[in-house]
DNA sequence: CAACCCGATTGATAAATGTCAAGTTTCCGT
DNA sequence: ACGGAAACTTGACATTTATCAATCGGGTTG
């Protein structure tokens, strides 16, 4: 099997501290596999046969109800997905799909669990991943619970233009999904862009300048509490 | 220091399997505590200094941005909160109060994470722990984001019935904390009761009557993907 | 017992958000 | 370059939800 992907799976967080041995034992019942965009990886409800490892390309993870559909999270390389129903062995609480072509390493869960039982550093690792993830949730639902669809626009605005360090940035998904994250329509989405332009930012397809940086912190008030998905 | 208290905690499946004397160690720096009603325990964004096991009593977790408030879940006996945040060692991202006469063990943080790197079993249920936490969460925000409210609510009284077992139940907390629960304000929960009506639902006070769980199920759709909150 | 308080309810109204039905633009593949 | 599909936008309208104000009612307390 190819060594090529290896070596950035090896350098996650998750994989980092573990035991050589672990880890290949890991790589050795894992393979890659290459898909188009727009292909499902999993749905909701299915027994969780594999541990997910985006190598490269983006997955978009949503789930269904009643005939409608949500965009919940996006994971782009290098990191995994549905690690807690690995663990748990429990059905899938959301579906996976290719948004780009992507990469993906496939870990068999049974191994996963099996190894998570020999190596402590491993344990650990899945210990501080959960932890990140239910926060991010957590920090997730805060946004939805406390905020209107405009100040949570405002808001991953802001984020956005902290991550790239800039006061412009071309968004990193189509509208129709960021309006699906955000809890909203695109319709929604549309106006919000409009709401947001009195506070200085200016939309261009998907081009985004915000000019007057202050007035839009000023009305998104953002929260290290809600915001920061680093801690 | 009492043993009183050390059973009950010892029984939880995160405390369960444990080495005895990991056990002994994280009780001897822990101590219990007796709250009134309505104090509060901890402050979003404060650091963790204390993992907290609730031996009776109930406690709201909430969080507040921009002058609004938000409660996102109630801790009964015997079960512990925030235990990310004490695992991560980062900021609380919830508030908590009592609700009622309520008796907390408090752990030391450094406590916790230091038998965590000791014990096996506690590691390994730590995980279990938190994998069911964020399951919780993500279901949680799948019932918000692709629910009205009225189907909110209808689900919440249908998951209510089958706990009890039965077709009629009492709330388990004031409609205010209900409304605030599922993210609606506490005359729209007045309305939703009225909606729901139609339904077969009868409310008299705190007391709710399912007369037609048929018809109440057909409207609310329940899925084990949200709704079972036990896997 | 009465006064009061607080939560719950109700009605009227406003704001936020979703839906539907055009258009318009952008993007892709032939 | 062209044609077509899909995304995006816009306007009109419906629905959902929140807000404000008033009232009701149960429970507590002096």
């Amino acid at each position: 099997m190819s060594e090529s992907y290896e070596e950035g799976v090896r350098q996650l967080p998750l994989f980092a501290e573990m035991g050589q041995a672990h880890f290949e034992a890991l790589m050795r019942g894992a393979y890659v596999q290459n898909f188009p965009p727009r292909i499902d990886l999993i749905t909701e409800g299915e027994a969780p046969d594999f541990l997910h490892v985006v190598v490269s390309g983006s997955v978009d993870l949503f789930s269904s109800w009643n005939g409608r559909e949500t965009s919940l999270a996006t994971v782009y390389p290098v990191s995994t997905f549905i690690l807690a129903a690995t663990i748990k062995d429990a059905p899938y609480l959301m579906s996976a799909r290719t948004l780009e072509k992507s990469r993906i390493v496939l870990v068999p869960s049974e191994d996963v669990r099996a190894v998570f039982d020999k190596d402590n550093a491993f344990a650990r690792a899945i210990v501080t991943e959960l932890s990140q993830c239910y926060r991010v949730v957590v920090k997730n639902t805060k946004n939805l619970k406390l905020r209107t669809s405009l100040e949570r626009l405002a808001n991953y605005l802001l984020r956005q233009s902290q991550r790239t360090g800039l006061g412009e940035f071309d968004l990193t998904m189509e509208k129709r999904r960021l309006a699906s994250f955000l809890g909203m329509t695109p319709e929604n989405l549309s106006r919000a862009f409009k709401g947001l332009e009195p506070h200085g930012v200016t939309v261009t397809g998907s081009h985004i300048l915000i000019s007057d940086p202050e007035s839009l912190t000023r009305f998104a008030k953002p929260s290290a509490l809600i915001d920061d998905h680093s801690t």
